[in-house]
DNA sequence: ATAGCTGCAAATGCTTTGCAAGGCC
DNA sequence: GGCCTTGCAAAGCATTTGCAGCTAT
């Protein structure tokens, strides 16, 4: 797979859910979706593009993440109040959380499994079941 | 139970995690303690003490809320980025979130059943659990 | 007396916004 | 060309911090 092809596939991905392939929005994507699943905060990721010699401001990293998130390309996690992380893996699974180090990892979903769950409330519909696991250094 | 004694079961609960009882804590403590378990953050309890008729800082507010957590009378949840909620009931169970109202409410913890759960990774060992059932408006 | 607390205001860190300039269709 | 995007800098929020003055023991 070549350059070309990748820059093809993201400009139609984009396209498919109604964001123009500007260059940022593909140089962004292309940073996320290359290679494995992995997870990333709006810095992490305006760091990594500057480090691929893509310069691409801050607030538009804002922006292409929660615009990305909108149209489910990514899922946003929430393990710590005061920053927000975001998944490039939006089938249903679960997270660990290094809680020293701030790293998310996936768990796959086959090892948490919940017996049970609780109906919603009345007048209300479950949007999401999030199960992290926080973790510490032995 | 008269105002008197709650104030001292208050002091003593205070000393006995090494906490000075100071005027501050212990008003704050009798708003969070009194009465049926809850939620709140830092804002909704300084609202609270105001309308008590109770002066504190906002900056003492977070300090007691962060040494209460500490010490093991409050446990922080962690459903939005961008905001400390904090809850009276520390014992484990589960959450419901409320997420266009921003509310929180207790999951009995016979409701939310984890039958399979991973092994903590080399290295650590799991802190905490945390399931959080998100819902919306029907 | 003294170690610990509180309050204020300033500082911080992350995120959002307003608006002029630029780019995609 | 027209509408959507971007970038910058400023504003916004929740939270933390420095430090002088106060308080519990």
């Amino acid at each position: 797979m070549n350059a070309h092809s990748v820059h093809a596939q993201i400009t139609d991905r984009l396209r498919n859910v109604g964001l123009r392939p500007t260059r940022q929005r593909v140089d962004l994507a292309s940073l996320m979706f290359v290679g494995e699943d992995h997870h990333m905060t709006a810095e992490t990721l305006h760091r990594d593009a500057s480090s691929a010699g893509v310069s691409v401001s801050l607030a538009t990293v804002y922006n292409t993440l929660h615009q990305f998130t909108q149209v489910g390309l990514l899922r946003e996690i929430v393990v710590d109040s005061g920053r927000s992380y975001f998944d490039t893996n939006t089938s249903e699974h679960h997270h660990f959380y290094f809680e020293d180090k701030g790293v998310l990892e996936d768990i796959s979903s086959a090892d948490v499994v919940l017996a049970e769950l609780p109906d919603a409330p009345a007048g209300s519909k479950i949007s999401r079941v999030d199960v992290i696991v926080r973790v510490t250094e032995a």
